[in-house]
DNA sequence: CAGTGGTCTAGACCACTGC
DNA sequence: CAGTGGTCTAGACCACTGT
């Protein structure tokens, strides 16, 4: 682990453990400085880190402050990847609904830059929040980075699977949204009625070296689902 | 202008200029503090803010590359304050339908985290992408940080006026998502049936100081919108 | 193993806030 | 005007990629 990754998650924990409210005031970055004997540019670096994350904010001339934490039950969307992470108090589970090898259509193709007569895995998996059905999530993997896959990998954490694993360098991705009413199939499986409501994500996840390798899209049930995102 | 975004504004007009592509590599860091004349520290700057603003992705060992472009006709939501800001080719317009003083709610009390009894400026307008319905916004600005307001700028760019003329300078947001049927109201100023869908959002601005001056709440029309974030 | 990006340091100087 | 955050430099060393 890196120096400002540890002094990072220290703070964090500090700011946690003392129980610190939005606007509640931080050292400065001198006295931070001398706290973890690092750099100024260690800290700086740190605090960027932080305010990224919406963790804290910098008032220049002022000082460092603690940022409000998000509404309970939001989804923090398009800040960690997978949205697994979001674990505190909730729990999130997965069926799987299709698993299968095969031809990439021209959609699929064209977002994960594929040649003609290429196939991808295909995973179909219903999502559940504390019980309650979450969304659908429909997937195509890249097999020239996701080289293998099978039916019980698939039940789990699958980015868990390509990091830990397959040591997949997941690096960014493009994220579109929109809103629709539901179809008679996707309504049944999120338990709603075909007109109801839908809330769209797709995302294509790229490696770190630029390679797209997974195109996800996600169908959410509007009753169960909000969500959260820190801006600038 | 600082150098460092001197810098970026520039490579962002290099790749424009030069027509470079998702996937083209640009010059090496120590090219690019060759050709800018300026030390290693800064072009790192310089590129993490280009990275962050999903204009490039770097490679560990490798290099630098030019990133997608978002599709077009999506609006980026959550990256620039106000989406005014999104102009290229297209074109926001609005119409005001309410603007008074009044009582804060103890919603927006909480949001703002105002006193009792404290009144607020609140704005509401219909917002036009290229001339259909895009949303109905509901806005209420905090007077302590809002000093004034009146009908004629609200005809206008909010924004623009509170950070050029009352300077007031805005440092991050809390955005809350999710979806509901539409009322027959907001049905009806969106041009579409009541239970139609609908994307909320609620956003609060803070000042760079941290404090709470706008809440604003905005209901799209679901067939005229749809978004883009980058994500990490 | 050469070249590239990433971390970290010590220190100078600037710009802003709040008393 | 003291104290705080923000920019910028020059340079050392590390970690990874691609050939």
């Amino acid at each position: 682990m890196l120096k400002y990754e540890k002094v990072a998650l220290d703070i964090s924990n500090m700011i946690i453990e003392k129980g610190l409210k939005a606007g509640d005031k931080l050292p400065s970055i001198s006295e931070l400085m001398e706290m973890y004997d690092v750099s100024k540019s260690t800290i700086v670096k740190v605090l960027a880190l932080l305010e990224e994350e919406a963790v804290i904010y910098q008032a220049r001339g002022s000082g460092i402050y603690v940022r409000n934490k998000k509404r309970d039950g939001y989804i923090s969307l398009f800040t960690t990847q997978g949205f697994s992470t979001d674990l505190s108090n909730h729990n999130i589970t997965s069926k799987v609904i299709e698993f299968k090898e095969c031809l990439a259509t021209d959609d699929v193709k064209m977002q994960l830059k594929l040649e003609d007569n290429s196939t991808v895995y295909k995973v179909k998996r219903l999502r559940y929040l504390d019980g309650k059905t979450l969304c659908i999530e429909t997937s195509y993997f890249n097999k020239e980075i996701v080289l293998f896959l099978n039916k019980e990998l698939v039940e789990g954490s699958i980015f868990n699977y390509l990091k830990d694993n397959l040591k997949v360098k997941i690096g960014f991705s493009d994220i579109y949204s929109y809103v629709t009413k539901l179809n008679e199939k996707d309504a049944s499986l999120l338990e709603l009625e075909k007109g109801d409501p839908c809330y769209h994500v797709e995302q294509i996840f790229y490696t770190s070296t630029g390679i797209p390798f997974d195109y996800s899209h996600l169908k959410f049930n509007y009753l169960n689902s909000q969500f959260y995102t820190p801006g600038r």
